[in-house]
DNA sequence: TACATTTAGATTGTCGACAATTTATTCCTA
DNA sequence: TAGGAATAAATTGTCGACAATCTAAATGTA
């Protein structure tokens, strides 16, 4: 988003970050004017972001019956990643076609970075996060499709990144990433936009599988 | 959506139309006080609608600034149909996994319906449209993905037919597309998810072509 | 005349209150 | 006591008015 200029914006992010990170919990019913009052404004601009909210899918609204939180599901998650996996490998493949060198560039440098931020902060899975969905961001702006990248990182990102906070994302699965993220800037690099599509939906998939083990240890 | 309940609702389906159809210029800016006496209510209900036309990006606000129509440009439709062409090309492959027989069979049988009344009304664009729209909803409601079925039928849906319309969507394309119906859905009851993909997004690639020549013939 | 500054107008964002609808409670009846 | 109808409370949807911001006109100056 631009930068949060109204009231509305600002208490969106407040209360998409509560939700994300389970401040208020998944599952639990919106009052509007507990809300209202909690952030201490008028239900106008509440109603404005609890609109927002419901646009990335944090909050699901019934007519003249109040808004809940998403709850946390297998199949939700299932088919949340299998659209991302099919979304951010044509992104892939489109950056390979439309980002320039400088951009390739700096998003090799934004690797380096990282490598450096997470072998300084070993096992903090925070950072790695951060740098993460930073990476997969450049990439998806690559693609210069603009609907494209309203979808990713407008509607479904927020989502993405509740699903990673509640579940405690963290694990081996760090170091390796970092590989393939160099593997697939490198295809982008070279133009192949093939390559970059199926290497992005192969990181994917392992992301997904790295949740769905997660989940089942959780089931247990 | 669920049918309209709210004042807000009903509206956001009068707008809806509106811009879809031309009648209220694509470009045009929008204004909050015009509309709300136009339709007869207050600005709250109205901005809410002024939300969800956001979110299916047919106008475009900027904060404290108003809101605007969106323009029809050859990058967007490019952009558009880059888009739906990989993304019903994954509700097909999906709707091959999930859609039971009954569903199947169903979609053939509004197939042979779509087929009698355009013999009856030949060259009638009307019935071909809505006839289209219907299979491709059906298709993409048999993913059964629910992110999917959102982006598709909520949020991409009406642009897709603003263009459409307003590019006057007929000639002699409207036939061959039966066949081509035809075949998706066979390969989907054959249960061939890489097939129907491949010809999904053959179709919407040709109905894409159809436009773009619509277009130039417009400029030069 | 061209340009910048100031002022006036209009538009958007926000507020508090009321109306309509839903949910919870109470009361009645079998 | 159990079930359902009627009532009460709370919540959402809508309204009209005010405040903050932006746009455009008017004025002044180089």
């Amino acid at each position: 988003m631009r930068q949060p200029v109204t009231a509305a914006d600002r208490v969106l992010l407040e209360i998409q970050r509560a939700i994300v990170e389970g401040d208020i919990a998944a599952g639990s019913k919106i009052s509007e004017p507990e809300l209202a009052r909690r952030f201490d404004l008028s239900r106008a601009p509440l109603r404005e972001a609890l609109a927002r909210l419901e646009r990335c899918h944090l909050i699901e609204r019934i007519p003249n019956a109040g808004a809940r939180v998403v709850t946390l599901s297998t199949t939700g998650l299932l088919a949340l990643y299998q659209l991302r996996e099919n979304l951010e490998g044509l992104a892939c493949k489109l950056a390979a076609e439309h980002m320039s060198d400088a951009e390739i560039a700096e998003v090799r440098s934004l690797l380096d970075q990282h490598l450096v931020s997470q072998r300084v902060r070993e096992g903090e899975s925070y950072y790695q996060e951060a740098g993460d969905l930073d990476f997969h961001y450049r990439v998806i702006l690559g693609s210069k499709n603009s609907y494209l990248i309203n979808i990713l990182c407008d509607e479904l990102y927020y989502l993405v990144r509740m699903y990673r906070v509640q579940l405690g994302m963290n694990g081996p699965r760090v170091s390796r990433a970092f590989d393939e993220h160099k593997a697939i800037i490198n295809a982008i690099a070279n133009r192949d936009g093939e390559l970059a599509d199926l290497l992005m939906r192969r990181h994917i998939a392992a992301s997904r599988r790295n949740i769905e083990q997660q989940l089942e240890q959780m089931g247990t």
